[in-house]
DNA sequence: CCACACATGTTATTCTATTGCAGTACTCGC
DNA sequence: GCGAGTACTGCAATAGAATAACATGTGTGG
């Protein structure tokens, strides 16, 4: 029995400030175990990823990071990500060309992503049952696995409620 | 069973003028079938991805367009690519910005692709196996699926065994 | 033939990401 | 503490991917 969700939809009653401190602690025990350096601007890049809880934007991130650090360019925040990638702290979005928090940094994973085309959010699993079943079948073609993208578009289930509730928006073509 | 197979890893005995002829007459009579036009910019764009057989990026394409079509601009390309994929005949590979001809045209799916790191080649698997474990996985977080991304990168059957017989590469990093 | 829809031409712009080089700041060994 | 080396950041430019907006052309049906 594989533990498939890493990182669930957010519910309600989820507390926020709680969730990004959890995943900041993690992230600095983590940098600090491997002897890497978790520099302010990454732990600041890392943070604001956090805060939004959705996939970010690389130039929505440097947006934000100008706001408090005049000298921020492309090459700062694509730096900072490629570290963060680097450490298995965020995952990259391949589909929305965007970035998220990684929900389980301790065990190194690819994951499989569950975006919301209403509001975004964006839940992630690390299913064996999934990674096995890929591997498997590209094995009948000899092919040999290295790395997965595996990226599912749909409706999750807060928006699936608020469609049922008559609130249905329009299905765009 | 599913027939999981839609395009598989070229083999030497492969006869590419062959293949390409294939596609494309498939493509003209899907495209009259459906009563939309495959136009002469349209049609040469889908030949060039085809006779490449990997997967094309646009600006590739464009350059290759231009030398016969002087007028030849990204928006070009771009309205090209758009028609194409959604007729189905070519499918969009988000971990590499590039464009792939759909080996099956004529039934609508989504596509998993083995992405060989060496040589660039890619096969597309359309199996519902997988379809179904990911839809199954995803219901159980309560999530509705519209569309999937797949695509797994490793190794292809011919790299491997050129690895084996010594000509083996240095694994970058 | 005209009108309309569809397709293409053209110019500019936006968004995403990288290169190359210069300067700064940690850190390790002395 | 001090120098050398490595890692990080600053900065300017550019490459690469995609779209916007509007003009022009083309083909088909009434």
């Amino acid at each position: 029995m594989s533990d498939p969700i890493v990182t669930p939809f957010r519910s309600n009653t989820h507390n926020h400030r709680r969730c990004v401190d959890t995943a900041m602690a993690r992230a600095e025990e983590r940098c600090s175990r491997r002897g890497v350096r978790l520099t302010p601007i990454r732990r600041r890049v890392l943070e604001l990823i956090w805060r939004r809880h959705e996939p970010v934007k690389a130039y929505d991130l440097l947006d934000q990071l100008r706001e408090e650090h005049r000298a921020a360019a492309p090459p700062t925040i694509y730096r900072a990500l490629d570290f963060l990638l680097g450490e298995g702290l965020v995952h990259r979005i391949e589909s929305l060309n965007a970035y998220v928090g990684c929900g389980d940094p301790n065990h190194p994973h690819l994951g499989q992503f569950l975006i919301c085309e209403r509001c975004n959010a964006v839940a992630e699993m690390d299913d064996d049952d999934i990674q096995q079943l890929l591997a498997r079948k590209a094995a009948t073609q000899g092919f040999q696995v290295n790395w997965q993208t595996i990226e599912i578009n749909g409706v999750c289930p807060a928006c699936v409620a608020e469609g049922i509730n008559g609130k249905r928006e329009r299905k765009t073509e």
